[in-house]
DNA sequence: GCGACAG
DNA sequence: ATCTTGTCGC
């Protein structure tokens, strides 16, 4: 039997390649009145194929505008922490298809964290510093940092500094994170605007988790 | 060495 | 993430 190639995946390279994308990591308030574009990433997997589906969500209008799927088989395993290696090849495929079909994108949510990870770059910070867009992380569990409560609300801390923080729904824990070009507060704030009270996550999300689970046995046979 | 550990 | 029926609880 041979060794398959997903073990030569370099995880010290990988660490060092976050280290340099956390320090273009840049924490700027965004116009939040002219924001109206929301861009959600997921990824789902089918056999040995990983299916990213790209949602673009209008908060004025409540609605899907466009919506894309991108497949690609899988070529890094998954280890905590370098998520990014392993799912953002494949979202970046999808976004730049829903791209070329739309005049402007205002922000982008993606499943998983943003400066709250052990290096400051998570998947939702990888791809901001790589594309230059606004991005927020959004995550069913915690990975790093604390929960503290900072005026009535759960903020997540790493190294002192609240990168986001912890929205209860449904009895458990949201975590929305600093992706990229934005702050905390920003984050919350749009995250809560797209926010389904019915629903455990933030639209643009919830959709794109959605979307990639109903097509990727369509999609994942139609890639063979 | 031990435990934790996004999707 | 994914493999999966019934079942406990609001």
């Amino acid at each position: 039997m041979r060794i398959s190639h997903i073990m030569f995946f370099d995880v010290e390279r990988a660490k060092r390649a976050q280290n340099t994308l956390s320090r273009l990591a840049i924490i700027t308030p965004l116009d939040i009145s002219s924001i109206d574009i929301i861009v959600g990433l997921d990824v789902s997997y089918h056999s040995s194929n990983a299916v990213a589906t790209a949602v673009a969500y209008s908060i004025n209008r409540k609605n899907v505008i466009a919506v894309e799927v991108a497949t690609k088989p899988v070529k890094v395993p998954y280890i905590p922490g370098l998520l990014a290696f392993r799912e953002a090849p494949v979202m970046f495929l999808a976004l730049k298809k829903l791209i070329t079909k739309l005049k402007k994108i205002d922000v982008i949510m993606v499943n998983g964290h943003g400066l709250a990870h052990p290096r400051k770059c998570g998947i939702a910070t990888h791809i901001g510093v790589v594309i230059d867009l606004p991005t927020i992380g959004i995550a069913k569990k915690l990975l790093y940092g604390e929960i503290v409560f900072v005026d009535s609300r759960l903020a997540i801390v790493v190294d002192g500094n609240i990168v986001g923080y912890a929205v209860n729904r449904r009895g458990r824990n949201i975590y929305v994170s600093i992706g990229h070009r934005i702050t905390a507060d920003d984050a919350l704030r749009i995250a809560l605007a797209t926010w389904d009270v019915n629903h455990l996550l933030p639209e643009p999300i919830e959709l794109a988790d959605k979307i990639s689970k109903e097509y990727k046995y369509i999609i994942a046979s139609n890639n063979k």
